[in-house]
DNA sequence: ACTTTCATGTACTGTATAGTACATTTTTTC
DNA sequence: GAAAAAATGTACTATACAGTACATGAAAGT
């Protein structure tokens, strides 16, 4: 048995592999896995319309039988590779569960960390193509959704729950919890989406600490200023 | 001279129409304006991509050489498109300036009549196409960014300059303007782009009050609470 | 009225592409 | 080691579409 191994990028994958026996089954996977890959790197970079079935095929080094064997169609393709993005977007966040205090620094991390996952070509990506098939996958709009933003809105509001005083805020915990996510990323996601500017990472925490300053004070329960 | 006048929704075009002399012009304008109307709204419906120009020229009851002479290809439509979007925009914008005192009913108004705008089918749609097609049209992403969100943040800057002491800030008031902003939009914009959620005007004005609440007590100066 | 000029409509071309059918190669089984 | 089964590679089909060329028809000038 040997086998060919090629690097392309972060891509791995097989070719020309004779195999002992009961192997099929590893080369299969490899191959889908290639595909996947692949398309993901087509998809992130020219979006789902402008790329088509036979770019994944090349630059996979597959074939289309396979292909159409694996995904059944270029939409089934789709729904795949976002499903697994929505997946390593769930896994990625749940393993950054840290305890959370609410003191600016922790805050901040937090708030760095997220948008750092956010701003991440991959998240970008996904949400500008899910933005854009919207109608086509409705469903996993939902989950991309569900499995992105809200473990860390629900992750937030379990922690205000246990030290805020929901007596003294402005508004409900939910709120709050919600607010906080959006003036941390709203202007960056937004500029970032449109591909306007790529924030450095001192920037970012720039803006997150503005944002959680802001934040600690408002909830603070103190009475406003008006002018 | 007689013509014939089609209503199409919100789409009003011109066919077989018999004129005076020096009518020319208004017609050949006529027929512009159709094919753009019937343009704005395939590429909102459909998007850019999905959107062919045998669609257009169906719906606008007009022909390709007209489509051709006008703008010159499908990208030149695209072009023509945004330019007019951002326009809107402005004109929508700088219609709006009302006088802003910070009080929390003003900014509220504010708020949701910022938010509104964003949210509109049309403001979502120009997004996400240029969110899409940013590669193609980068300059006309600037132009976006600069005819909607820009105008509002200045005149927010500018009216904070004039109000608010600096060193009492936990940050510069370029950035506690983008917070702002941020904290009112950020979650909406992204459920909404997302096709996800279509928020009432009344869940939207609890959103931006909550907002306004926490940044309000957010720039008040005060001594920030840590947990 | 006749010609010129301009606007419009339509038929066509070349290309790209999703999906299919079949041929080829590799692995398993006996 | 030959036949069967599985996987893979490739050639093809049908279609959709951007862009072009040309034909048709109406208004303007004289």
């Amino acid at each position: 048995m040997y086998c060919i191994v090629h690097f392309f990028g972060r891509q791995v994958f097989f070719t020309r592999i004779f195999m002992c026996s009961g192997v099929r089954k590893d080369l299969k996977e490899a191959r889908r896995q290639a595909m996947m890959d692949a398309a993901e790197a087509l998809f992130l970079e020219k979006g789902y319309g402008r790329t088509s079935l036979s770019d994944i095929i090349r630059r996979s080094k597959g074939s289309r039988t396979t292909l159409y064997e694996n995904f059944g169609s270029k939409e089934g393709l789709l729904r795949t590779i976002i499903k697994e993005a929505c997946l390593k977007a769930q896994q990625a966040i749940q393993a950054d569960d840290k305890p959370l205090s609410l003191t600016e620094e922790s805050l901040v991390d937090l708030g760095v960390r997220f948008a750092a996952f956010a701003l991440t070509p991959m998240s970008l990506a996904v949400f500008r193509i899910i933005a854009m098939e919207r109608k086509l996958i409705p469903e996993l709009a939902e989950n991309f959704f569900e499995t992105s933003i809200l473990p860390i809105r629900e992750q937030l509001i379990r922690r205000f729950q246990n030290s805020l005083d929901a007596e003294k805020l402005p508004c409900s915990i939910d709120r709050v919890a919600t607010v906080f996510l959006g003036s941390i990323l709203g202007d960056l996601h937004f500029r970032h989406s449109l591909g306007l500017s790529k924030d450095t990472p001192e920037e970012i925490r720039e803006h997150v600490r503005s944002a959680v300053r802001i934040f600690l004070n408002g909830i603070g329960g103190v009475e406003r200023k008006a002018a």
